[in-house]
RNA sequence: GCGGCUGUAGCUCAACGGAUAGAGCAUCUGACUACGGAUCAGAAGGUUCGGGGUUCGAAUCCCUGCAGCCGCGCCA
């Protein structure tokens, strides 16, 4: 019995209590009840506080009307016993059979296992990172980078139609100074004022002319509109690989610079017009501003500066009504802490355009990530020229590990990794903890291969009767409501923190001699261990499948 | 000054408004004739920053004070 077909067992309860009379819900018999896998044993397999919610509605007191559904309850087919406790909660045991069935569902579901429609019918876009091309992804991006794939795979997981995005900047003054600073290192003269400095200048100033030769010899306007495209390509093609080693995919890299292009739906002079026609701007000393405090922005913003130039924000609102058109309903942005003053016109252009921001927009302030070596934090400063990159990173630590550290919290905690523990090869590290776990069951299935047993078409749910059988059977039934929640509340590291706990309940389940997955000696195999077979194999399953979610390698062996 | 985020065990952090606030690390004590010990069992560790409020019930929601990080350009 999974906790959603419990709560269907639940309304169903209410709903005859209602039919018979014996109940009165003024507002009617709620669609589904909160049904929580309790801590403590005293409590029960499960435990629901429908009494103390619908008490009041009911006009009656939290702990009589958990007396007349217990009683109801009671009679349900599944459920063993059930008890009112505290103030009014219900306290549910399950009956065996009822509760083995689970792993079966689970093997037969597969990779499948996790899947849900919760998110169905919606067509989102997840932008994250969307960094200038103008140098190596580094340390700043990375949780960006695990986050929004992260959100990304369990949107998908739970129906969504999900798009990932990277926007590319490769348009505005940046681009010329990134040039110059190339021209600069190849012609060996000092960086340029507003300039990049740092050693992977140099190199590219390298890969430029080898890509190239001659390019530094060319007529300086020429030169630089030469240098800027090759540097650019070079660059984003970089990016791109850091990205694919660091196991993070994008559908779309979308180019500033295309929303500039004649006939690209959403461009920005077929946006600015659209934002006149809807009477949201006004001209001020030479400016072209976009009215975003009628909309709550504490300062309207300027679109074409005096000098005819346009600003970020205009390629931003243009970029916003292109997705809008390619028919997204929701646009997920992942920004970093220092970027939160954007949120407020983000959505007041947002309302200029006509949508509702509540409904169309989901801007995630994550706050930064502080990362500390040798008990000193590692700092990135581009002028300085030392720059962390994501590969350095990653080879040091580890993909799957550098991962897992950033997935298992949420994006606005701050948070502070020492390296010395995220490298640990131990149960130190949740990471390994957890595909331990997974290559615990791998190996236990390979020996059970051994001894001749398969995998049975049907197998005696009843006999997963220990209570470390409920224990974990339980866990594992929990993991579909784990990833509605991480997609409906964009926050993957649920997922983390369940596959944890999922791995512990494992491994105590493991250390019970009565719960031995293979028959002992010359023993032959017995149904038990047939019933617990399909238990392992629904374990190996729920954990490949959540590390999956969060982009991290289930290994066979380690 | 205004705004956003944060404040929970010595450290790093969890906790759909639910019952006795939980993990890991660090500290201490146990379990290897083993389904791979990268494991398990146990001990110790708390005024959830302070003060009010809302209700059956608050770490969580509201008000307020304090502390930390970040932001407040016709920059990108």
């Amino acid at each position: 019995m999974t906790p959603d077909q419990l709560s269907a067992t639940i309304v169903a309860a209410l709903t005859s209590l209602v039919d018979a009379g014996r109940l009165t819900l003024p507002d009617g018999v709620p669609a589904s009840v909160v049904v929580e896998r309790p801590r403590s044993k005293e409590h029960g397999d499960y435990a629901t506080n429908v009494a103390l919610k619908h008490a009041k509605q009911a006009a009656t007191n939290p702990r009589e009307l958990a007396g007349l559904l217990a009683e109801e309850l009671g009679r349900a087919e599944g459920i063993a016993s059930v008890d009112v406790a505290g103030p009014g909660f219900l306290n549910i045991t399950v009956e065996a059979g009822a509760q083995g069935l689970v792993a079966g569902e689970i093997v037969a579901a597969g990779r499948t296992y996790g899947h849900l429609t919760t998110q169905a019918g919606q067509k989102i876009n997840v932008e994250f990172i969307s960094a200038n091309p103008t140098g190596p992804l580094h340390l700043g991006h990375t949780r960006w980078a695990v986050l929004g794939d992260a959100i990304g795979r369990v949107l998908t997981a739970a129906g969504a139609e999900v798009t990932r995005e990277f926007y590319i900047n490769d348009r505005g003054v940046q681009m010329n100074h990134f040039a110059d600073s190339i021209i600069a290192a190849g012609l060996g003269q000092p960086a340029p004022e507003d300039g990049y400095q740092g050693e992977y200048i140099a190199d590219l100033a390298k890969a430029v002319e080898a890509a190239s030769p001659g390019i530094f010899d060319l007529p300086a306007d020429e030169r630089q509109t030469a240098v800027r495209a090759k540097g650019y390509e070079i660059q984003l093609a970089e990016q791109q690989q850091q990205l694919a080693a660091f196991n993070t995919h994008f559908d779309v890299w979308f180019s500033e610079l295309s929303l500039h292009e004649a006939g690209e739906s959403g461009s920005v002079p077929e946006t600015l017009q659209r934002l006149k026609d809807l009477g949201h701007v006004f001209e001020d000393g030479g400016a072209l501003w976009m009215r975003t405090t009628d909309f709550g922005d504490d300062k309207d913003r300027v679109l074409i500066k005096s000098d005819g130039e346009l600003t970020y924000f205009a390629s931003d609102t243009a970029y916003y009504l292109n997705k809008r058109s390619r028919g997204f309903d929701h646009c997920i942005y992942l920004l970093g802490a220092d970027h939160h003053g954007y949120v407020g016109r983000l959505r007041a252009m947002a309302a200029c355009v006509g949508d509702d921001p509540d409904k169309t927009l989901d801007v995630m302030i994550g706050q930064l990530v502080k990362i500390l070596q040798n008990g000193e934090e590692l700092r990135l400063s581009k002028r300085a020229g030392n720059i962390v990159t994501l590969d350095e990173l990653a080879e040091e630590i580890g993909v799957d590990a550098l991962r897992y550290s950033l997935a298992r919290y949420p994006a606005d905690s701050p948070l502070v990794l020492d390296i010395a523990e995220i490298t640990k090869a131990s149960n130190d590290n949740p990471v390994y903890y957890v595909q331990y776990a997974h290559a615990r069951t791998c190996r236990m299935i390979a020996n059970a291969t051994d001894l001749g047993m398969a995998l049975p078409d049907a197998y005696d749910a009843a006999l997963l009767n220990h209570e470390r059988d409920g224990d974990l059977l339980r866990a594992l039934a929990e993991y579909p409501r784990v990833v509605a929640s991480a997609a409906d509340l964009r926050e993957p590291h649920r997922v983390a923190r369940y596959l944890e706990d999922t791995a512990a309940v494992f491994n105590r389940w493991y250390d019970t001699k009565e719960c031995r997955m293979l028959p002992q000696g010359d023993e032959p195999v017995s149904a038990a261990n047939l019933a617990r077979l399909v238990l392992v194999v629904a374990t190996q399953t729920v954990i490949a499948n959540g590390l999956d979610l969060l982009g991290v390698s289930a290994p066979e062996r380690m």
